[in-house]
DNA sequence: AGCATGACGGAGG
DNA sequence: TCCTCCGCCATGC
Protein backbone atom coordinates (compact mmCIF):
# COMPACT_ATOMS: atom_id res chain seq x y z
CA UNK A 1 0.00 0.00 0.00
CA UNK A 2 1.53 3.25 -1.10
CA UNK A 3 0.89 6.63 0.41
CA UNK A 4 -1.56 8.76 -1.61
CA UNK A 5 1.23 11.04 -2.65
CA UNK A 6 3.80 8.30 -3.17
CA UNK A 7 6.19 8.99 -6.02
CA UNK A 8 3.90 9.26 -9.01
CA UNK A 9 6.56 8.19 -11.48
CA UNK A 10 7.39 5.06 -9.52
CA UNK A 11 3.81 3.83 -9.71
CA UNK A 12 3.66 4.65 -13.40
CA UNK A 13 6.78 2.56 -13.98
CA UNK A 14 5.27 -0.51 -12.34
CA UNK A 15 2.10 -0.25 -14.38
CA UNK A 16 3.93 0.19 -17.67
CA UNK A 17 6.17 -2.77 -16.94
CA UNK A 18 3.08 -4.85 -16.18
CA UNK A 19 1.51 -4.29 -19.60
CA UNK A 20 1.80 -7.57 -21.54
CA UNK A 21 3.11 -7.61 -25.10
CA UNK A 22 0.43 -6.98 -27.66
CA UNK A 23 -1.75 -5.03 -25.22
CA UNK A 24 -1.90 -1.30 -24.40
CA UNK A 25 -2.98 1.16 -21.72
CA UNK A 26 -3.87 4.84 -22.08
CA UNK A 27 -2.09 7.73 -20.38
CA UNK A 28 -5.29 8.70 -18.60
CA UNK A 29 -5.93 5.17 -17.41
CA UNK A 30 -2.45 4.90 -15.93
CA UNK A 31 -2.82 8.29 -14.27
CA UNK A 32 -6.14 7.21 -12.76
CA UNK A 33 -4.62 3.99 -11.39
CA UNK A 34 -1.93 6.15 -9.82
CA UNK A 35 -4.59 8.17 -8.05
CA UNK A 36 -4.34 11.23 -10.30
CA UNK A 37 -7.07 10.86 -12.99
CA UNK A 38 -6.33 14.35 -14.30
CA UNK A 39 -2.59 13.83 -14.62
CA UNK A 40 -2.52 12.07 -17.98
CA UNK A 41 -0.07 14.69 -19.22
CA UNK A 42 2.24 13.90 -16.36
CA UNK A 43 2.33 10.26 -17.42
CA UNK A 44 3.37 11.43 -20.86
CA UNK A 45 5.99 13.60 -19.24
CA UNK A 46 7.36 10.64 -17.32
CA UNK A 47 7.53 8.65 -20.54
CA UNK A 48 9.73 11.42 -21.90
CA UNK A 49 11.86 12.10 -18.80
CA UNK A 50 11.83 8.65 -17.23
CA UNK A 51 13.45 5.29 -17.94
CA UNK A 52 13.60 4.85 -21.75
CA UNK A 53 14.04 1.08 -21.46
CA UNK A 54 10.41 0.58 -20.42
CA UNK A 55 7.80 -0.54 -23.03
CA UNK A 56 6.35 2.93 -23.59
CA UNK A 57 5.10 1.81 -27.00
CA UNK A 58 2.35 0.01 -25.09
CA UNK A 59 1.00 3.35 -23.87
CA UNK A 60 -1.35 5.19 -26.25
CA UNK A 61 -3.87 8.03 -26.16
CA UNK A 62 -7.41 7.33 -25.00
CA UNK A 63 -8.81 7.37 -28.55
CA UNK A 64 -6.21 4.89 -29.75
CA UNK A 65 -4.02 7.41 -31.58
CA UNK A 66 -0.28 7.04 -31.07
CA UNK A 67 2.11 9.24 -29.08
CA UNK A 68 3.32 12.37 -30.84
CA UNK A 69 6.69 12.51 -29.13
CA UNK A 70 7.67 8.87 -29.48
CA UNK A 71 11.17 8.37 -31.02
CA UNK A 72 10.57 8.34 -34.75
CA UNK A 73 7.18 9.97 -34.21
CA UNK A 74 3.91 8.13 -34.65
CA UNK A 75 5.56 6.09 -37.41
CA UNK A 76 8.17 4.74 -35.01
CA UNK A 77 5.48 4.05 -32.44
CA UNK A 78 3.40 2.19 -35.02
CA UNK A 79 6.36 0.03 -36.03
CA UNK A 80 7.05 -0.90 -32.40
CA UNK A 81 3.44 -1.92 -31.82
CA UNK A 82 3.09 -3.92 -35.01
CA UNK A 83 6.17 -5.85 -33.92
CA UNK A 84 4.16 -7.06 -30.94
CA UNK A 85 1.24 -8.08 -33.10
CA UNK A 86 -0.86 -4.95 -32.69
CA UNK A 87 -2.65 -3.98 -35.88
CA UNK A 88 -2.08 -0.28 -36.55
CA UNK A 89 -4.39 1.45 -39.00
CA UNK A 90 -3.44 4.98 -40.10
CA UNK A 91 -1.37 5.59 -36.95
CA UNK A 92 -4.24 4.50 -34.74
CA UNK A 93 -5.29 1.23 -33.11
CA UNK A 94 -8.63 -0.24 -32.11
CA UNK A 95 -8.27 0.79 -28.47
CA UNK A 96 -11.29 -1.19 -27.29
CA UNK A 97 -9.66 -4.33 -28.63
CA UNK A 98 -6.13 -3.94 -27.23
CA UNK A 99 -6.78 -2.00 -24.01
CA UNK A 100 -5.58 -3.89 -20.98
CA UNK A 101 -6.08 -3.51 -17.23
CA UNK A 102 -4.08 -5.05 -14.39
CA UNK A 103 -6.03 -7.65 -12.43
CA UNK A 104 -5.36 -5.86 -9.19
CA UNK A 105 -2.82 -3.52 -7.64
CA UNK A 106 -0.18 -5.00 -5.38
C1' DA B 1 9.63 29.15 -3.49
C1' DG B 2 7.74 30.28 -8.14
C1' DC B 3 7.27 29.95 -13.25
C1' DA B 4 7.05 27.47 -17.65
C1' DT B 5 6.73 23.03 -19.75
C1' DG B 6 4.33 19.02 -21.80
C1' DA B 7 4.71 11.31 -25.41
C1' DC B 8 -2.98 14.19 -22.55
C1' DG B 9 -8.17 14.69 -22.35
C1' DG B 10 -12.37 16.77 -23.18
C1' DA B 11 -15.25 20.41 -25.05
C1' DG B 12 -16.38 23.51 -28.80
C1' DG B 13 -16.55 25.02 -33.77
C1' DT C 1 -14.62 13.68 -38.70
C1' DC C 2 -10.91 17.02 -38.22
C1' DC C 3 -8.89 21.17 -36.07
C1' DT C 4 -8.35 24.40 -32.15
C1' DC C 5 -8.60 26.01 -27.39
C1' DC C 6 -8.69 25.41 -22.39
C1' DG C 7 -7.61 22.96 -18.06
C1' DC C 8 -5.03 19.67 -15.42
C1' DC C 9 -0.62 18.90 -12.36
C1' DA C 10 4.19 16.56 -11.44
C1' DT C 11 8.78 17.72 -12.99
C1' DG C 12 12.75 20.68 -14.04
C1' DC C 13 15.07 25.11 -13.99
Amino acid sequence: MRKPNADFAETVYELVIAIPSGRVMTYGQIAALCGRPRAARIVGGIAHWGDPSLPWQRVVKKDGSLAEGFPGGTAGHAAALEKEGVEVHDYKIEISRYLWQPNHLS
